[in-house]
DNA sequence: TGGTGTGAACAACTTCACAGCG
DNA sequence: CGCTGTGAAGTTGTTCACACCA
């Protein structure tokens, strides 16, 4: 195949993939099938070949696919083949458990601004060294220090105002935890984190009779 | 219509609904149409009357949904009528976060007992007064403070041997927020926060052409 | 032989369009 | 008349099944 329009469910599971293809080259495995990675991901074989065939082409007929190769490709089609420049805002438990999380710093993912509006936390300086500005600062530092991603941790009700600032930056990226849907500007993708919804799910499932 | 198989995807935008309403009734919103809840949600009008006519059956033609019935019934759908008692595992930068993380408290979610490996952490009191215990009290201690829902808070080598635990119980919901898709045990809903996921998912935005 | 690549069948979910009711 | 409730159509994503190749 080649090309086509990608489901985004399809990027999802490339980023599991990706996960899992780490793992076993640390475990200094060359060689994984479709069948293998499948169970690791908790997805099925078949599906892994399509979402694969929508870029590559070189799994090896009887034998599987070579884990480098492979992990090496993912990385690229996602675009982890280089470092991002996050900007966060809004520095409640939340937003500061994610700056220190190192997760992301592993991952390519580096914050280069945080921005409050909360006068007393304006200066302070992060664990990572990172010091708070004010909101209002977002757009000039966002230029200056090259931030390509936002990422949203204040309450609902700045959320929209926020991502608006950031849009005019322009960032066209947002990761967004603040439990509200926000209007995406355009050309700006937004993805939601709303653990929230999720409490309710399991809830739901708990009571479902 | 009624009952038949529901959607998951319609029980989370049940949530959403919900968050809406809540906004409406703080602001004195009396009725709502399909289209005008739509437009807050971001979501097609049709659907949510779809999703509704799962389980309710009172729009009023020719005028919309009452909002304050219609925010009882969803809350009481989703198993909101009621308070949850969670336990959270891992009490890095995250699980702290978390536990003080005031959304939680106001949605009727109420952590009742926190577990970390690290010997310095065990005794730690958390701003809410809740004292860490180690993870080899997990059984016991779950059991006697009737926890019900879990949430995973480890890195992603420990979330599969955490779930365990709590399936043990027993413990039938898990909101993951380690990055690894984790085997769920016989009986127990496992809902991933996968914030990585999700960034990647952005990078692959930016890059993508 | 064994596992990929993929058309075709299938399943799930979403949107349309309109009858019917308040 | 306006908006709900819903069958039917449409769309999207998943799984099967097997030809094909290393």
């Amino acid at each position: 195949m080649k090309a086509a329009r990608v489901p985004a469910a399809t990027i999802t599971r490339l980023s599991l993939y990706a996960r899992a293809l780490e793992r076993l080259k640390a475990e200094q495995v060359k060689v994984i099938s479709s069948e293998k990675l499948a169970e690791l991901c908790r997805v099925n074989p078949a599906q892994i070949r399509k979402d694969l065939a929508y870029f590559v082409e070189f799994g090896v007929r009887g034998v599987g696919y070579f884990v480098g190769e492979l992990l090496f490709e993912i990385r690229r089609i996602l675009g982890l083949n280089r470092t991002w420049n996050l900007a966060v805002v809004g520095l409640g438990n939340l937003g500061t458990a994610l700056v220190t999380h190192e997760n992301f710093l592993q991952q390519g993912y580096y914050f280069v601004a945080a921005f409050d509006v909360d006068p007393r936390k304006i200066g302070f300086k992060l664990p990572s060294g990172l010091a708070v500005s004010p909101v209002s600062e977002i757009v000039p530092l966002c230029r200056e220090r090259k931030a390509e991603i936002g990422v949203v941790a204040t309450p609902a009700g700045q959320a929209q105002a926020v991502v608006s600032q950031l849009a005019e930056v322009p960032i066209r990226a947002v990761l967004n935890f603040a439990p509200v849907q926000v209007e995406a500007p355009e050309g700006v993708l937004i993805e939601n984190v709303d653990f929230t919804v999720k409490l309710d799910h399991l809830a739901y499932h708990l009571t479902g009779r």
